[in-house]
DNA sequence: CGCACGGTTGAAACGAATCAACAGGAGTGG
DNA sequence: CCACTCCTGTTGATTCGTTTCAACCGTGCG
């Protein structure tokens, strides 16, 4: 819990000071403060007055709305340079949760400091919006997944996103902290139904699983399930 | 397309340049153009080129997002003061097509000019961040609804918060210029669903249309019936 | 007048949810 | 150290909801 060296941080290219001089990041610097988390806390809770937002610096964040029904829904996964909370600025309660899906470390962004550099730091908004555009699409993307295709493609689909997403280390190992209960709460299908899919692609080979990692072998064969739904698309380019 | 009195607009306050002093929009206004639309056009297409922004002033808009699938994705609906296509001053192509429901008015804000005002009036970018962020919670908040509801609950939900959104005038008759297909897109259902669930509604007396315009008599029957999803959220807090 | 299109309805097929049971591993307490 | 429980993942059987296929109606339009 101690003051952070900003202006020499390793992940500043990818977290919001990274569009920002670096003598405008020092006097910012000293109000900020490394917290971290063990797997399954929670950082924030939706509905809760903001004190600060966040930016990951290690690991993995889901961010959860609750919404009227008894189901969950995971809207948005982070990874390393992510940005959480920011709408506290804006004098909003915190519209999801955001809990660890592995051991986190994020930097505590006092909101009085965010607000100081919004008027102070032009820049700052400017990346703000960037963050809000791709957080938007992102979403978009979600909603299209869920509302135009099944239970296989949208597994489908969301293993092809996230080895895009997840920092894949040499050998195609990328990180898979989800259990298959939140793979469903993410794509809007039961725990048996995931189980169901993931075992059989196991089965076949299409990928394997070590102790919450993942490697796709035949990352085509899902390309070619995703392609299926498409043909018409591509042919005749109405609806 | 002659050149706007901005200043007086009738929506300024909902609009863009409500956020911008009166001198700014000035020397922006002879710059925009008032455009008209018929029901059905398309004001620009996905994956196009951007060489403008829209702000919509009068009618009703689809955002539709096009993905992979043969099912088109409807995304967003856009009512009077709602800002679309501004994707474009980032260089980047527009993300959904946006498509007339009604005949529609739209200013067309040419995106060199969105550039200069970018960087000469600082409140600009402060407003669109707001409205980037209002139309993240609406998505998040569809894909909620998609990943957790059934086909009821969602039409219903939908209903609700179109009521809230869409001027209702006098007497909560509000308009509806969507087609049974078109729902059916947005909530990602088919048309044979959405107009069994509407048809039985209507014979129920839980609502009235007429030429495109509906108006929920008893909104009450909707509200329960989302309730019956959330009795144990409500109870226990977890899941 | 005939045709196309949006809405409606029925019947059958399909996909996912639900219910139920079990296996394996982690953690606990005797 | 073992017995027990709890939790996650898996699998099967059944039910339920939605899609699909098909037919029909009414309306607006060429």
């Amino acid at each position: 819990m101690e003051p952070n060296d900003c202006r020499n941080c390793e992940i500043r290219s990818l977290a919001l000071f990274g569009e920002i001089s670096s003598e405008g990041v020092d006097q910012f610097a000293e109000q900020t403060y490394q917290v971290q988390y063990p797997a399954g806390a929670t950082i924030y809770e939706q509905g809760d007055k903001p004190e600060a937002a966040f930016t990951l610096r290690e690991g993995i964040i889901k961010l959860v709305r609750n919404s009227g029904t008894d189901r969950s829904q995971i809207v948005r996964l982070l990874v390393k340079g992510d940005l959480m909370g920011i709408e506290g600025i804006f004098e909003e309660p915190y519209r999801q949760s955001a809990i660890a899906l592995t051991p986190v470390r994020v930097c505590y962004l006092p909101l009085p400091m965010l607000d100081r550099m919004r008027t102070e730091e032009p820049r700052f908004t400017e990346a703000l919006l960037g963050r809000w555009r791709r957080a938007l699409n992102e979403v978009e993307e979600l909603a299209v997944e869920l509302g135009t295709r099944k239970a296989e493609e949208r597994v489908a689909a969301f293993l092809l996103h996230w080895q895009e997403k997840a920092e894949h280390d040499d050998d195609n190992w990328m990180p898979f902290p989800l259990s298959r209960t939140e793979l469903g709460q993410m794509l809007g299908l039961r725990v048996e139904t995931v189980s169901r899919v993931l075992a059989r692609w196991k089965r076949e080979g299409i990928f394997e699983e070590r102790s919450s990692r993942l490697r796709l072998l035949e990352p085509d064969c899902l390309d070619q399930l995703l392609a299926q739904g498409t043909e018409t698309a591509t042919a005749a380019h109405r609806e």
